[in-house]
DNA sequence: AAAAACAAGATTGCATACACGAAGCCTCCC
DNA sequence: GGGAGGCTTCGTGTATGCAATCTTGTTTTT
Protein backbone atom coordinates (compact mmCIF):
# COMPACT_ATOMS: atom_id res chain seq x y z
CA UNK A 1 0.00 0.00 0.00
CA UNK A 2 1.25 3.45 -0.85
CA UNK A 3 1.33 6.27 1.67
CA UNK A 4 -1.66 8.53 2.16
CA UNK A 5 0.19 11.68 1.12
CA UNK A 6 1.20 10.06 -2.16
CA UNK A 7 -2.39 9.06 -2.89
CA UNK A 8 -3.46 12.62 -2.14
CA UNK A 9 -0.70 13.91 -4.41
CA UNK A 10 -1.82 11.76 -7.32
CA UNK A 11 -5.52 12.49 -6.80
CA UNK A 12 -5.00 16.24 -6.55
CA UNK A 13 -2.67 16.31 -9.53
CA UNK A 14 -5.28 14.50 -11.59
CA UNK A 15 -7.95 17.02 -10.56
CA UNK A 16 -5.64 19.92 -11.39
CA UNK A 17 -4.86 18.39 -14.78
CA UNK A 18 -8.43 17.70 -15.86
CA UNK A 19 -9.77 21.02 -14.70
CA UNK A 20 -11.79 19.86 -11.68
CA UNK A 21 -10.02 22.65 -9.84
CA UNK A 22 -9.97 25.57 -12.31
CA UNK A 23 -7.05 28.04 -12.36
CA UNK A 24 -7.15 30.35 -9.39
CA UNK A 25 -9.37 28.05 -7.32
CA UNK A 26 -8.73 28.07 -3.59
CA UNK A 27 -8.07 24.56 -2.29
CA UNK A 28 -9.02 24.30 1.38
CA UNK A 29 -7.10 21.71 3.32
CA UNK A 30 -10.02 20.56 5.42
CA UNK A 31 -12.28 20.09 2.39
CA UNK A 32 -9.63 18.05 0.60
CA UNK A 33 -9.05 16.02 3.75
CA UNK A 34 -12.70 15.03 4.18
CA UNK A 35 -13.03 14.50 0.45
CA UNK A 36 -10.09 12.09 0.32
CA UNK A 37 -10.85 10.49 3.67
CA UNK A 38 -7.71 11.46 5.53
CA UNK A 39 -6.48 14.17 7.88
CA UNK A 40 -4.92 17.48 6.90
CA UNK A 41 -1.36 16.30 7.57
CA UNK A 42 -0.87 14.16 4.45
CA UNK A 43 -2.86 16.71 2.43
CA UNK A 44 -0.40 19.42 3.38
CA UNK A 45 2.57 17.28 2.37
CA UNK A 46 0.96 16.63 -1.01
CA UNK A 47 0.32 20.35 -1.44
CA UNK A 48 3.97 21.13 -0.76
CA UNK A 49 5.03 18.81 -3.53
CA UNK A 50 2.44 20.15 -5.97
CA UNK A 51 3.68 23.64 -5.14
CA UNK A 52 7.27 22.66 -5.87
CA UNK A 53 6.17 21.20 -9.20
CA UNK A 54 4.24 24.31 -10.17
CA UNK A 55 0.75 22.82 -10.14
CA UNK A 56 -0.41 25.32 -7.56
CA UNK A 57 0.80 28.27 -5.54
CA UNK A 58 0.91 28.10 -1.75
CA UNK A 59 0.68 31.52 -0.09
CA UNK A 60 1.66 31.49 3.60
CA UNK A 61 -1.36 31.83 5.87
CA UNK A 62 -3.68 31.88 2.88
CA UNK A 63 -3.50 28.42 1.45
CA UNK A 64 -3.16 26.83 -1.95
CA UNK A 65 -4.46 28.21 -5.23
CA UNK A 66 -4.59 26.26 -8.48
CA UNK A 67 -1.97 27.66 -10.84
CA UNK A 68 -2.99 30.12 -13.52
CA UNK A 69 -0.66 30.17 -16.47
CA UNK A 70 -0.30 33.39 -18.39
CA UNK A 71 0.14 33.34 -22.16
CA UNK A 72 3.78 34.39 -21.93
CA UNK A 73 4.42 31.70 -19.34
CA UNK A 74 2.83 29.09 -21.60
CA UNK A 75 5.06 30.22 -24.46
CA UNK A 76 8.07 29.95 -22.16
CA UNK A 77 7.07 26.45 -21.14
CA UNK A 78 6.64 25.42 -24.78
CA UNK A 79 10.13 26.76 -25.51
CA UNK A 80 11.63 24.87 -22.59
CA UNK A 81 9.73 21.77 -23.65
CA UNK A 82 11.19 22.08 -27.13
CA UNK A 83 14.74 22.15 -25.79
CA UNK A 84 14.29 19.43 -23.20
CA UNK A 85 12.25 17.04 -25.32
CA UNK A 86 14.68 17.40 -28.20
CA UNK A 87 17.53 16.69 -25.78
CA UNK A 88 15.71 13.57 -24.57
CA UNK A 89 15.00 12.46 -28.15
CA UNK A 90 18.64 12.90 -29.13
CA UNK A 91 19.81 10.76 -26.24
CA UNK A 92 17.15 8.15 -26.93
CA UNK A 93 18.54 7.83 -30.45
CA UNK A 94 22.12 7.18 -29.37
CA UNK A 95 21.66 3.57 -28.30
CA UNK A 96 17.97 2.66 -28.39
CA UNK A 97 16.88 -0.63 -26.88
CA UNK A 98 14.74 -2.93 -29.03
CA UNK A 99 12.03 -2.89 -26.35
CA UNK A 100 12.03 0.89 -26.40
CA UNK A 101 11.61 1.01 -30.16
CA UNK A 102 8.83 -1.56 -29.91
CA UNK A 103 7.08 0.56 -27.28
CA UNK A 104 7.34 3.65 -29.50
CA UNK A 105 5.89 1.72 -32.43
CA UNK A 106 3.08 0.43 -30.21
CA UNK A 107 2.22 3.97 -29.16
CA UNK A 108 2.20 5.08 -32.81
CA UNK A 109 -0.10 2.24 -33.75
CA UNK A 110 -2.45 2.91 -30.86
CA UNK A 111 -2.77 6.51 -31.97
CA UNK A 112 -3.24 5.65 -35.63
CA UNK A 113 -5.83 2.98 -34.84
CA UNK A 114 -7.99 5.59 -33.13
CA UNK A 115 -7.48 8.15 -35.87
CA UNK A 116 -10.31 7.41 -38.35
CA UNK A 117 -12.96 8.24 -35.77
CA UNK A 118 -12.86 11.93 -34.93
CA UNK A 119 -15.15 11.50 -31.93
CA UNK A 120 -14.28 12.44 -28.39
CA UNK A 121 -13.32 8.95 -27.27
CA UNK A 122 -10.87 8.70 -30.15
CA UNK A 123 -9.26 12.00 -29.19
CA UNK A 124 -8.80 10.80 -25.63
CA UNK A 125 -7.25 7.57 -26.87
CA UNK A 126 -4.84 9.44 -29.13
CA UNK A 127 -3.86 11.82 -26.31
CA UNK A 128 -3.12 8.92 -24.06
CA UNK A 129 -1.02 7.23 -26.73
CA UNK A 130 0.91 10.46 -27.20
CA UNK A 131 1.69 10.83 -23.53
CA UNK A 132 2.89 7.22 -23.58
CA UNK A 133 5.12 7.99 -26.56
CA UNK A 134 6.77 10.95 -24.83
CA UNK A 135 7.27 9.11 -21.57
CA UNK A 136 8.78 6.11 -23.34
CA UNK A 137 11.19 8.48 -25.04
CA UNK A 138 12.15 10.05 -21.72
CA UNK A 139 12.90 6.64 -20.27
CA UNK A 140 14.92 5.44 -23.24
CA UNK A 141 17.61 8.10 -23.04
CA UNK A 142 18.29 7.45 -19.37
CA UNK A 143 18.25 11.19 -18.76
CA UNK A 144 16.56 11.16 -15.40
CA UNK A 145 16.92 14.83 -14.57
CA UNK A 146 15.55 15.80 -17.97
CA UNK A 147 12.56 13.60 -17.33
CA UNK A 148 12.04 15.03 -13.84
CA UNK A 149 12.31 18.56 -15.20
CA UNK A 150 9.73 17.92 -17.90
CA UNK A 151 7.36 16.50 -15.32
CA UNK A 152 7.94 19.50 -13.04
CA UNK A 153 7.00 21.77 -15.94
CA UNK A 154 3.59 20.07 -15.87
CA UNK A 155 4.18 18.79 -19.36
CA UNK A 156 1.93 15.70 -19.32
CA UNK A 157 -1.25 17.69 -18.54
CA UNK A 158 -0.24 20.25 -21.15
CA UNK A 159 0.05 17.54 -23.77
CA UNK A 160 -3.33 16.20 -22.77
CA UNK A 161 -5.10 19.53 -22.71
CA UNK A 162 -3.51 20.91 -25.83
CA UNK A 163 -4.47 17.87 -27.83
CA UNK A 164 -8.15 18.65 -27.42
CA UNK A 165 -7.54 21.74 -29.55
CA UNK A 166 -6.15 19.73 -32.48
CA UNK A 167 -8.19 19.42 -35.65
CA UNK A 168 -7.85 16.44 -37.96
CA UNK A 169 -4.97 17.92 -39.96
CA UNK A 170 -3.07 18.67 -36.74
CA UNK A 171 -3.67 15.17 -35.48
CA UNK A 172 -2.47 13.57 -38.72
CA UNK A 173 0.67 15.69 -38.74
CA UNK A 174 1.33 14.84 -35.13
CA UNK A 175 0.99 11.11 -35.74
CA UNK A 176 3.27 11.40 -38.77
CA UNK A 177 5.87 13.13 -36.60
CA UNK A 178 5.74 10.34 -34.06
CA UNK A 179 6.32 7.86 -36.87
CA UNK A 180 9.25 9.89 -38.16
CA UNK A 181 10.79 10.15 -34.70
CA UNK A 182 10.48 6.42 -34.23
CA UNK A 183 12.23 5.90 -37.56
CA UNK A 184 14.98 8.37 -36.66
CA UNK A 185 15.58 6.65 -33.34
CA UNK A 186 15.59 3.20 -34.91
CA UNK A 187 18.15 4.56 -37.39
CA UNK A 188 20.22 5.85 -34.43
CA UNK A 189 20.22 9.35 -35.82
CA UNK A 190 20.11 11.78 -32.86
CA UNK A 191 20.02 15.04 -34.79
CA UNK A 192 17.17 13.78 -36.98
CA UNK A 193 15.17 12.70 -33.93
CA UNK A 194 15.88 15.99 -32.16
CA UNK A 195 14.90 18.06 -35.16
CA UNK A 196 11.56 16.30 -35.57
CA UNK A 197 10.87 16.71 -31.88
CA UNK A 198 11.59 20.43 -32.05
CA UNK A 199 9.20 20.72 -34.97
CA UNK A 200 6.61 18.67 -33.12
CA UNK A 201 6.67 20.94 -30.08
CA UNK A 202 6.66 24.09 -32.20
CA UNK A 203 3.63 22.80 -34.09
CA UNK A 204 1.88 22.20 -30.78
CA UNK A 205 2.77 25.71 -29.68
CA UNK A 206 1.30 27.12 -32.88
CA UNK A 207 -1.98 25.30 -32.31
CA UNK A 208 -2.05 26.54 -28.74
CA UNK A 209 -1.40 30.13 -29.77
CA UNK A 210 -4.01 30.04 -32.52
CA UNK A 211 -6.58 28.79 -30.01
CA UNK A 212 -5.54 31.44 -27.49
CA UNK A 213 -5.88 34.23 -30.05
CA UNK A 214 -9.30 32.96 -31.07
CA UNK A 215 -10.42 32.77 -27.45
CA UNK A 216 -9.20 36.33 -26.94
CA UNK A 217 -11.18 37.56 -29.95
CA UNK A 218 -14.33 35.80 -28.79
CA UNK A 219 -13.99 37.39 -25.38
CA UNK A 220 -13.63 40.84 -26.94
CA UNK B 1 8.38 36.41 9.80
CA UNK B 2 8.55 33.53 7.41
CA UNK B 3 7.03 30.18 8.18
CA UNK B 4 8.98 27.55 10.08
CA UNK B 5 8.88 25.04 7.25
CA UNK B 6 10.38 27.57 4.88
CA UNK B 7 13.20 28.32 7.30
CA UNK B 8 13.80 24.60 7.64
CA UNK B 9 13.77 24.26 3.85
CA UNK B 10 16.39 26.97 3.41
CA UNK B 11 18.55 25.72 6.25
CA UNK B 12 18.50 22.12 5.06
CA UNK B 13 19.13 23.10 1.46
CA UNK B 14 22.15 25.07 2.56
CA UNK B 15 23.48 22.13 4.53
CA UNK B 16 22.94 19.80 1.57
CA UNK B 17 24.71 22.26 -0.73
CA UNK B 18 27.79 22.82 1.42
CA UNK B 19 28.27 19.18 2.27
CA UNK B 20 27.24 19.25 5.92
CA UNK B 21 25.04 16.29 5.04
CA UNK B 22 27.19 14.17 2.71
CA UNK B 23 25.59 12.20 -0.14
CA UNK B 24 23.76 9.17 1.16
CA UNK B 25 23.44 10.53 4.70
CA UNK B 26 20.28 9.56 6.55
CA UNK B 27 18.45 12.64 7.81
CA UNK B 28 16.34 11.81 10.87
CA UNK B 29 13.33 14.00 11.39
CA UNK B 30 13.63 14.24 15.16
CA UNK B 31 17.30 15.22 15.00
CA UNK B 32 16.60 17.95 12.48
CA UNK B 33 13.65 19.14 14.57
CA UNK B 34 15.66 19.56 17.78
CA UNK B 35 18.55 21.01 15.81
CA UNK B 36 16.40 23.70 14.20
CA UNK B 37 14.26 24.25 17.27
CA UNK B 38 10.90 23.19 15.88
CA UNK B 39 8.68 20.12 15.75
CA UNK B 40 8.74 17.38 13.15
CA UNK B 41 5.75 18.73 11.23
CA UNK B 42 7.45 21.65 9.45
CA UNK B 43 10.55 19.51 9.00
CA UNK B 44 8.53 16.94 7.12
CA UNK B 45 7.06 19.57 4.82
CA UNK B 46 10.51 20.93 4.06
CA UNK B 47 11.73 17.40 3.31
CA UNK B 48 8.87 16.85 0.87
CA UNK B 49 9.86 19.94 -1.06
CA UNK B 50 13.56 19.06 -1.05
CA UNK B 51 12.56 15.64 -2.36
CA UNK B 52 10.56 17.19 -5.19
CA UNK B 53 13.54 19.35 -6.10
CA UNK B 54 15.95 16.43 -6.09
CA UNK B 55 18.09 17.47 -3.13
CA UNK B 56 17.26 14.26 -1.31
CA UNK B 57 15.32 11.04 -1.69
CA UNK B 58 12.46 10.21 0.64
CA UNK B 59 11.78 6.48 0.93
CA UNK B 60 8.43 5.60 2.54
CA UNK B 61 8.86 4.36 6.11
CA UNK B 62 12.60 4.80 5.90
CA UNK B 63 13.15 8.52 5.79
CA UNK B 64 15.20 10.99 3.84
CA UNK B 65 18.64 10.38 2.35
CA UNK B 66 20.87 13.10 0.95
CA UNK B 67 21.05 12.78 -2.84
CA UNK B 68 24.08 11.16 -4.39
CA UNK B 69 24.82 12.49 -7.84
CA UNK B 70 26.50 10.12 -10.21
CA UNK B 71 29.00 11.37 -12.76
CA UNK B 72 26.56 10.82 -15.62
CA UNK B 73 23.88 12.73 -13.75
CA UNK B 74 26.26 15.63 -13.19
CA UNK B 75 27.04 15.67 -16.91
CA UNK B 76 23.32 15.67 -17.65
CA UNK B 77 22.79 18.60 -15.30
CA UNK B 78 25.63 20.53 -16.95
CA UNK B 79 24.02 19.89 -20.34
CA UNK B 80 20.63 21.07 -19.12
CA UNK B 81 22.27 24.09 -17.53
CA UNK B 82 23.92 24.93 -20.84
CA UNK B 83 20.58 24.93 -22.65
CA UNK B 84 18.64 26.77 -19.99
CA UNK B 85 21.25 29.38 -19.14
CA UNK B 86 21.81 30.12 -22.81
CA UNK B 87 18.06 30.48 -23.22
CA UNK B 88 17.98 32.91 -20.30
CA UNK B 89 20.95 34.85 -21.68
CA UNK B 90 19.31 35.15 -25.09
CA UNK B 91 16.13 36.54 -23.58
CA UNK B 92 18.07 38.90 -21.34
CA UNK B 93 19.71 40.34 -24.46
CA UNK B 94 16.45 41.10 -26.26
CA UNK B 95 15.53 44.20 -24.29
CA UNK B 96 17.92 44.64 -21.38
CA UNK B 97 17.13 47.25 -18.74
CA UNK B 98 19.84 49.78 -17.87
CA UNK B 99 19.67 48.67 -14.23
CA UNK B 100 20.18 45.07 -15.28
CA UNK B 101 23.24 45.93 -17.34
CA UNK B 102 24.58 47.96 -14.43
CA UNK B 103 24.07 45.01 -12.09
CA UNK B 104 25.92 42.70 -14.48
CA UNK B 105 28.81 45.18 -14.69
CA UNK B 106 28.88 45.46 -10.90
CA UNK B 107 29.11 41.68 -10.58
CA UNK B 108 31.95 41.63 -13.12
CA UNK B 109 33.82 44.31 -11.24
CA UNK B 110 33.33 42.61 -7.89
CA UNK B 111 34.81 39.42 -9.31
CA UNK B 112 37.71 41.19 -10.99
CA UNK B 113 38.51 43.20 -7.87
CA UNK B 114 39.01 39.99 -5.92
CA UNK B 115 41.02 38.34 -8.68
CA UNK B 116 44.62 39.36 -7.94
CA UNK B 117 44.59 37.59 -4.60
CA UNK B 118 44.40 33.85 -5.12
CA UNK B 119 43.64 33.16 -1.48
CA UNK B 120 40.56 31.40 -0.19
CA UNK B 121 38.65 34.55 0.73
CA UNK B 122 39.12 35.87 -2.80
CA UNK B 123 37.77 32.64 -4.29
CA UNK B 124 34.69 32.86 -2.11
CA UNK B 125 34.17 36.47 -3.16
CA UNK B 126 34.46 35.60 -6.83
CA UNK B 127 32.06 32.68 -6.46
CA UNK B 128 29.53 34.92 -4.82
CA UNK B 129 29.88 37.52 -7.58
CA UNK B 130 29.36 34.80 -10.15
CA UNK B 131 26.18 33.54 -8.55
CA UNK B 132 24.96 37.14 -8.50
CA UNK B 133 25.78 37.49 -12.20
CA UNK B 134 23.78 34.41 -13.13
CA UNK B 135 20.81 35.35 -10.99
CA UNK B 136 20.73 38.86 -12.41
CA UNK B 137 20.70 37.36 -15.87
CA UNK B 138 17.80 35.07 -14.94
CA UNK B 139 15.80 38.01 -13.68
CA UNK B 140 16.50 40.22 -16.69
CA UNK B 141 14.90 37.93 -19.26
CA UNK B 142 11.67 37.65 -17.31
CA UNK B 143 11.70 33.89 -17.90
CA UNK B 144 10.34 32.79 -14.56
CA UNK B 145 9.95 29.11 -15.32
CA UNK B 146 13.49 28.96 -16.68
CA UNK B 147 14.75 30.50 -13.49
CA UNK B 148 12.70 28.13 -11.32
CA UNK B 149 13.95 25.16 -13.32
CA UNK B 150 17.57 26.19 -12.94
CA UNK B 151 17.10 26.56 -9.20
CA UNK B 152 15.42 23.15 -9.00
CA UNK B 153 18.44 21.65 -10.76
CA UNK B 154 20.45 22.79 -7.75
CA UNK B 155 22.45 25.06 -9.97
CA UNK B 156 23.53 27.73 -7.45
CA UNK B 157 25.31 25.25 -5.16
CA UNK B 158 26.87 23.63 -8.22
CA UNK B 159 28.28 26.97 -9.33
CA UNK B 160 29.64 27.55 -5.85
CA UNK B 161 31.17 24.12 -5.43
CA UNK B 162 32.61 23.87 -8.89
CA UNK B 163 34.32 27.22 -8.58
CA UNK B 164 36.54 25.91 -5.81
CA UNK B 165 38.10 23.61 -8.41
CA UNK B 166 39.07 26.51 -10.69
CA UNK B 167 42.73 27.42 -11.06
CA UNK B 168 43.85 30.94 -11.92
CA UNK B 169 43.59 30.43 -15.69
CA UNK B 170 40.06 29.06 -15.31
CA UNK B 171 39.09 32.00 -13.14
CA UNK B 172 40.48 34.54 -15.61
CA UNK B 173 38.68 32.90 -18.50
CA UNK B 174 35.47 32.82 -16.53
CA UNK B 175 35.67 36.50 -15.65
CA UNK B 176 36.42 37.33 -19.28
CA UNK B 177 33.34 35.40 -20.34
CA UNK B 178 31.19 37.37 -17.92
CA UNK B 179 32.57 40.57 -19.42
CA UNK B 180 31.82 39.34 -22.91
CA UNK B 181 28.29 38.34 -21.99
CA UNK B 182 27.67 41.74 -20.48
CA UNK B 183 28.91 43.35 -23.67
CA UNK B 184 26.73 41.07 -25.82
CA UNK B 185 23.66 41.89 -23.76
CA UNK B 186 24.38 45.61 -23.80
CA UNK B 187 24.67 45.30 -27.59
CA UNK B 188 21.29 43.51 -27.65
CA UNK B 189 22.74 40.55 -29.44
CA UNK B 190 20.94 37.42 -28.19
CA UNK B 191 22.83 34.82 -30.18
CA UNK B 192 26.18 36.27 -29.09
CA UNK B 193 25.13 36.22 -25.44
CA UNK B 194 23.76 32.70 -25.76
CA UNK B 195 26.89 31.41 -27.45
CA UNK B 196 29.19 32.80 -24.76
CA UNK B 197 26.97 31.32 -22.07
CA UNK B 198 27.08 27.90 -23.73
CA UNK B 199 30.86 28.12 -23.84
CA UNK B 200 30.96 29.25 -20.23
CA UNK B 201 28.96 26.27 -19.02
CA UNK B 202 30.93 23.84 -21.19
CA UNK B 203 34.18 25.22 -19.76
CA UNK B 204 32.82 24.66 -16.26
CA UNK B 205 31.85 21.12 -17.20
CA UNK B 206 35.37 20.47 -18.46
CA UNK B 207 36.87 21.64 -15.18
CA UNK B 208 34.44 19.47 -13.28
CA UNK B 209 35.23 16.40 -15.38
CA UNK B 210 38.98 16.93 -15.09
CA UNK B 211 38.66 17.11 -11.32
CA UNK B 212 36.45 14.01 -11.29
CA UNK B 213 38.94 12.01 -13.37
CA UNK B 214 41.79 13.08 -11.11
CA UNK B 215 39.82 12.13 -7.99
CA UNK B 216 39.08 8.75 -9.57
CA UNK B 217 42.77 8.14 -10.30
CA UNK B 218 43.79 9.09 -6.76
CA UNK B 219 41.24 6.71 -5.37
CA UNK B 220 42.61 3.87 -7.53
C1' DA C 1 27.94 -22.97 11.60
C1' DA C 2 24.51 -20.79 8.90
C1' DA C 3 20.02 -19.30 8.22
C1' DA C 4 15.56 -18.17 9.69
C1' DA C 5 12.44 -16.43 13.10
C1' DC C 6 11.52 -13.51 16.80
C1' DA C 7 11.61 -9.52 19.77
C1' DA C 8 13.06 -4.93 21.20
C1' DG C 9 14.22 -0.49 19.88
C1' DA C 10 13.88 3.20 16.89
C1' DT C 11 11.76 5.92 13.23
C1' DT C 12 8.33 7.29 10.23
C1' DG C 13 3.07 8.01 9.12
C1' DC C 14 -0.99 10.03 10.38
C1' DA C 15 -4.62 12.12 13.38
C1' DT C 16 -5.89 15.39 16.67
C1' DA C 17 -5.63 19.74 19.25
C1' DC C 18 -4.47 24.21 19.89
C1' DA C 19 -2.27 28.71 18.55
C1' DC C 20 -1.52 32.19 15.27
C1' DG C 21 -2.71 35.11 11.51
C1' DA C 22 -5.71 36.99 7.97
C1' DA C 23 -10.08 38.41 5.85
C1' DG C 24 -14.59 40.22 6.47
C1' DC C 25 -18.02 42.78 9.08
C1' DC C 26 -19.89 45.71 12.21
C1' DT C 27 -19.68 49.66 14.97
C1' DC C 28 -18.20 54.08 16.04
C1' DC C 29 -16.34 58.43 15.06
C1' DC C 30 -15.49 62.24 11.99
C1' DG D 1 -22.27 59.38 4.27
C1' DG D 2 -17.65 57.72 4.34
C1' DG D 3 -13.65 55.94 6.56
C1' DA D 4 -11.06 53.93 10.38
C1' DG D 5 -10.62 50.76 14.16
C1' DG D 6 -11.74 46.71 16.65
C1' DC D 7 -14.07 42.27 16.80
C1' DT D 8 -15.54 37.84 14.99
C1' DT D 9 -14.81 33.94 12.22
C1' DC D 10 -12.54 31.09 9.26
C1' DG D 11 -8.40 28.80 7.75
C1' DT D 12 -3.67 27.86 8.05
C1' DG D 13 0.71 26.79 11.05
C1' DT D 14 2.72 23.98 14.46
C1' DA D 15 3.08 20.74 18.43
C1' DT D 16 2.03 16.46 20.40
C1' DG D 17 0.60 11.64 20.73
C1' DC D 18 -0.24 7.17 19.10
C1' DA D 19 -0.16 3.50 15.62
C1' DA D 20 2.30 1.13 12.04
C1' DT D 21 6.53 -0.23 10.03
C1' DC D 22 11.30 -1.02 9.52
C1' DT D 23 15.88 -2.17 11.45
C1' DT D 24 18.84 -4.67 14.22
C1' DG D 25 20.44 -7.81 17.48
C1' DT D 26 19.57 -12.14 19.51
C1' DT D 27 17.93 -16.61 19.80
C1' DT D 28 16.54 -20.86 18.01
C1' DT D 29 16.45 -24.39 14.68
C1' DT D 30 18.26 -27.12 10.95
Amino acid sequence: MTTAWEQAYLALRRCLADGTYPPGAHLREEDLATQLGMSRTPIREALRRLDAEGWLRVVPNQGAFAAEWSLSEMVEIFDLRGMLEAHAAEHAAIAPSPQGIAALRAACEAGEAAMPGANLAAIEQISEANVRFHQTLWDMGGQHRTRATLISLAVPPMILRNFRKFNEANLRRSLAQYREMTEAIAARNPSWAGAVMRAHVEAGKAVFLAAAVQAGQEAA
